[in-house]
DNA sequence: CCGCGGCATCAAGAAAGCGTAAAGGTGACC
DNA sequence: GGTCACCTTTACGCTTTCTTGATGCCGCGG
């Protein structure tokens, strides 16, 4: 699901970022490491998993950063500080930060806030999208459902990830090569004749007259297309 | 925005007790307060939006609490102990639990805490229903039971996690790798037959024909489905 | 008109996945 | 130390799904 996470360092002193990076490195993440406010914000618009924020910039107050970041995004932020002060705390938590960790720290207990914190992102759930429709067909990929004209339809594994494949790229041929290497694997790119087994299984039971298909479009020579409803249709 | 706010409070000593009750009450939340473990989970039943949990009880460590409750719910939890070692941090956040603070602590950071904790469980949709229902069979989480038609079915550990975990998507596929890993660990995402058994076995405890399940489907190739009821029913 | 290449369809055997029963094995609790 | 409940493991028959080869269709160029 997730491969490879990335977490933003941002902190000033070499010392203290080489300890954070071959600890994550440790823990297989991969890690960007930004010296300053202004690397941070750059940095961040890599998009990473969590961010780690030391307080102590040469460039001003962590809690910028914090702020700007909860402006367009919710990435966790774990701030460490070496200021234990309860006032400070309050501020960045109620900025938006997750959590504070006072130094010095311990390495397992930052490990596992970290977990606490992907933890919860993970549980809000990824930016995609999670359904796409073509006319009276609708792939539901978290539910793993396809339904025609809101019955649902049973589709065979195979059937499933073809007709996935060409739904997230509804509009778009798909080469004969890609689509076998997607579903069976590289090592069957030279059997077409199972693209057309299943194209034609796949279109018994999603189109209204499988011998003339509306959806699920052959594209001679080349591949096939599912037709994107939003879209111009295909000149005639 | 949200109207009154629960905070249980599992706290043996009646000082600290009072304390938090003051507090709490001062912040505008509602205070439920439990003395022991036991307590604790009766109490858990009101749905609560967040739990205070102090680790030194009586009756049990606390770290059972904080494992039953994520059996069952994503309540947040803020543990609260005397015990600063790291090695007991980790334990308890790597258990579920969202948040440690060590005593003593501020009364400002702890409300800060629970802020940012409150904020997680916002994002991700308020308390979640204690009782699921499928047609005749019904989940109940917090007391850990289930019954059919009314009548109370015995589950085994396993046999409950594996319907908890339907019951709680029910209505969308999990795949068989996801439900091993949640009810066995990550390290038997494939032994696949283990699912095998214990659904039958699940399904002779609650279908009525076990070898034509209405309810516990199979989605073969995939994994498992709990039947939604509030959804179209399947064609034959 | 005929042959050819790419495509669709059909059907049968092979393979994979699923369900069930029952035999060990393990730990808890008297 | 024996019983009990539960989990794991093995074995086997059944069903679904995949693969594979045969056959027919259609348009195109020769």
């Amino acid at each position: 699901m997730t491969g490879e996470q990335i977490i933003l360092v941002v902190e000033d002193e070499p010392q203290m970022r080489r300890v954070l990076r071959t600890t994550l490195d440790g823990q297989g993440f991969r890690v960007i490491e930004a010296g300053s406010l202004a690397d941070g914000m750059r940095a961040a618009r890599d998009t990473p998993a969590l961010v780690l924020l030391d307080l102590g910039l040469p460039d001003g107050d962590g809690l910028e950063l914090v702020r700007w970041l909860r402006g367009w995004c919710r990435v966790p932020v774990i701030v460490i500080s070496a200021r234990g002060r309860e006032a400070d705390k309050v501020r960045v938590l109620d900025a938006g930060a997750d959590d504070y960790l006072t130094k010095p720290f311990g390495v397992a207990e930052l490990i596992a806030r970290i977990r606490v914190a992907l933890r919860h992102s993970a549980a809000l759930g990824g930016p995609e999208e999670p359904v796409v429709e073509a006319g009276p067909i609708r792939v539901d990929f978290p539910r793993h459902e396809v339904t025609v004209d809101g019955v649902a339809v049973h589709l065979t594994p195979i059937e499933f990830r073809l007709l996935a494949l060409l739904a997230r790229h509804a509009g778009q041929v798909l080469t004969h090569r890609m689509l076998l290497r997607e579903v069976w694997g590289p090592s069957a790119i030279e059997h077409t004749h199972y693209l057309r087994v299943h194209m034609a299984t796949l279109r018994r039971k999603l189109e209204v007259d499988p011998a003339r298909p509306h959806w699920l479009l052959t594209e001679p020579g080349v591949g096939y297309r599912l037709r994107d409803p939003g879209r111009a249709a295909k000149p005639t």
